[in-house]
DNA sequence: AGGGCAGTTGACGTTAACGTAACCCCGAAC
DNA sequence: GTTCGGGGTTACGTTAACGTCAACTGCCCT
């Protein structure tokens, strides 16, 4: 309980690849609440904790204020059944809209690949008169 | 030449399923070229043409401004070959990104897949008392 | 005293693609 | 005469996630 590793700013930036900026914004949004030395900021092992959390959840498209809500919800609840089960479904619901979009990046994809087979025949009927 | 078929902002938003505010914007951004009557836009068979492209384009990722340059190649060149393979070549380019965004998108559901399972198993353990 | 660096706050800038008033004009209908 | 419908323009608002200053403060070094 004593060795909370406290990090500096710059500790943060240089472990997570991240700006100083964005972890001041992340406080100001309230996804971290790295304790003060002074005016310095030092960055807790819960702080670390999350913004590895935060981090993921954004490879998986979640927005900032998805994180802070499911984040609050491990925080609050001291792992309850209830809340447990509402992060579940709140990950599902997202997994099913990535789901959705792949499919219909998938369909944009075969429709441009088509459209693009169709303009290559456009330009090689114009290097050959188009009779064969 | 002459039945150019001329039609009013509101047939246009009917026959396209955008707002008037959408079609002003792209006259904005110089994607469409209505003709006035007076103060009244009145859209071309060509305005036609080029919306039908532009909104074919969003599907595929394309932004607005990405469109515009590839509208004003198509018009530009008379179809020339040069124009065509640079067209072509854009298309290709944004189709691989597309492909690299779906696959980045796959990675990410399976990792949260995997997450999933795993809060699956803690919800689960919650039921009972985690021994078996 | 002066430099130099690390850190802070505050506030405005950015990008995309429109939405949302607010206010004006014009012709037809009641 | 007036209200309604359908235009039009100008211009500010929105959303996300930071970037980019500017102006300080504090501390170590020499």
């Amino acid at each position: 309980m004593e060795d909370e590793e406290l990090m500096t700013i710059r500790e943060m930036c240089a472990a997570f690849g991240v700006t100083p900026r964005t972890l001041r914004f992340y406080e100001a949004k309230e996804l971290l609440f790295p304790q003060r030395e002074g005016q310095k900021r030092l960055f807790t092992r819960r702080d670390r904790g999350r913004l590895k959390l935060i981090l993921r959840g954004k490879r998986f498209g979640f927005s900032l204020e998805e994180m802070r809500q499911l984040l609050d919800l491990y925080d609050r609840g001291d792992a309850q059944e209830e809340q447990l089960k509402r992060t579940y479904e709140v990950a599902r619901e997202r997994l099913a809209q990535m789901e959705r979009q792949r499919d219909e990046l998938n369909e944009a994809i075969e429709e441009l690949k088509g459209q693009l087979e169709w303009g290559a025949e456009m330009i090689a009927s114009f290097r050959r008169p188009a009779a064969e």
